[in-house]
DNA sequence: CTATTTTGGTGAACACTGTTCACTTTTCGA
DNA sequence: TCGAAAAGTGAACAGTGTTCACCAAAATAG
């Protein structure tokens, strides 16, 4: 029934059976992948996944419980490599400030590079009774999730920014990083969903990067003890990204 | 074919024939707006609206060219409320600073109350061909929308703000209107899309009312020349909202 | 090596969905 | 009153996710 554990104690044995299986699981995922990263949830059916690899329907159910676990799976493995971009972004860069802008425009950069990914990612509105079944995820369990990964980040960043003597030191890192994911994930979407976002100013605007960092710097700036390196400008020349 | 001129000239014109047909639309939207406010565009199906309003469902398409046309009037009217709150707000706060802090918080306030509403509005990804065939919405176009009308609010309040002396003059107020709109989105969709938002602080963490309100500090600290009357903090008994 | 059980895979079906179309009934204007 | 337009309907089409009995091949047990 559940697709992972025919083997109960290990899983890193490889039996050849297990091997072919393993590989056609990643056909369909990579079938998956390729489909909906072109054409979102909505051109992504099983029976054109089950076509596009040459089996049938539901010899798709023999390897996801359902349409909603495979996407799940696409999800999440989105996320993780989104959370592994912020993360090198913020080992290459050793000044405070570039951190800080590189982890902003690294997360919106990565995330409006795959729009359905990202939208799909947060697309479920939980529904009452499942809000009340689901005892709401402890902390421990939240943290090692994808999202609670980049969460911890961005906490950690901002302790980081306390540590350097940039930011407040008085700020809680949690609620903070909140307010920050907040303002990222805004971005994000709006660009997403709004073609015309960049081009919204009626003299044409800046490029959509040049924008990223402006509002990086705009959030930085709300934490600021001291003043942040670039004023918030209107001439796009002042803020170029940073190198 | 198209349900809005079997008159040619004058929608206001109210013979009994349009008064009925009107009846029956309002009754079509009322059903859907009940529904979708539950249960959101999946438990929304044509055949189930026929049902509430007893008629077939095929009858449903004499008014309304498709589900998605349907759909789009019941996000419109909504963004239209949300708008029209907002703008309540701004004009029931006469000092700069509740007038910023009102707006931030209504907005979020009124998405969140609807998060299926809110949700949707902004839902669809423009498949590249979208994006091709139409040509971006020119700005005296977009101004008119209720999403434009919005996001003139937010411009009106950044000048509001530089004339107060509030805000740095420098601020182009149609980037910063982009920046503050990113930062509210993001937070009223966070709130939605993650039920276990206000909680994801180790130590409970504070309502989610208060947190909005912290958050609509630091965007607008990020644009403040001088101090903001908060400090960005993590102790909630000095962050009240604003009375 | 044979017998048995598990697994991988299939086609047909179910219960849905949005949408269309030929068709009837009602309503309205001239 | 008559003809045209509009309102409403049931059946059907082409999809969808999912299930289930069934079959063949492979792994396992004796």
């Amino acid at each position: 029934m559940d697709t992972d554990l025919p083997s109960e104690h290990a899983a890193a044995e490889q039996t050849p059976a297990r091997r072919r299986r393993q590989k056609v699981r990643e056909a369909i995922l990579a079938a998956a992948e390729r489909v909906f990263a072109e054409e979102g949830e909505s051109g992504l059916s099983i029976r054109r996944l089950a076509d596009e690899i040459d089996y049938s329907p539901s010899a798709i159910y023999k390897y996801f419980g359902s349409k909603e676990e495979l996407l799940e799976e696409l999800k999440d493995s989105f996320f993780e490599r989104l959370l592994a971009k912020v993360d090198r972004g913020l080992a290459d860069n050793p000044e405070f400030h570039d951190r800080a802008r590189a982890c902003v425009t690294t997360y919106v950069v990565t995330a409006t590079a795959r729009p359905h990914h990202y939208a799909a990612a947060f697309c479920t509105v939980p529904s009452p009774e499942d809000l009340a079944c689901r005892p709401l995820l402890e902390w421990e369990e939240f943290i090692q999730t994808a999202k609670g990964q980049a969460f911890k980040v961005l906490v950690d960043l901002v302790r980081d920014g306390q540590e350097q003597g940039v930011f407040y030191a008085s700020i809680d890192p949690f609620m903070a990083a909140n307010s920050i994911w907040a303002s990222l994930h805004g971005l994000a979407l709006l660009i997403i969903h709004m073609p015309h976002f960049q081009a919204m100013q009626p003299d044409g605007g800046i490029s959509t990067e040049d924008f990223i960092t402006y509002h990086a710097d705009n959030i930085m700036r709300g934490f600021s003890a001291g003043p942040w390196p670039s004023k918030p400008i209107g001439s796009p020349e002042e803020n170029g990204t940073s190198s």
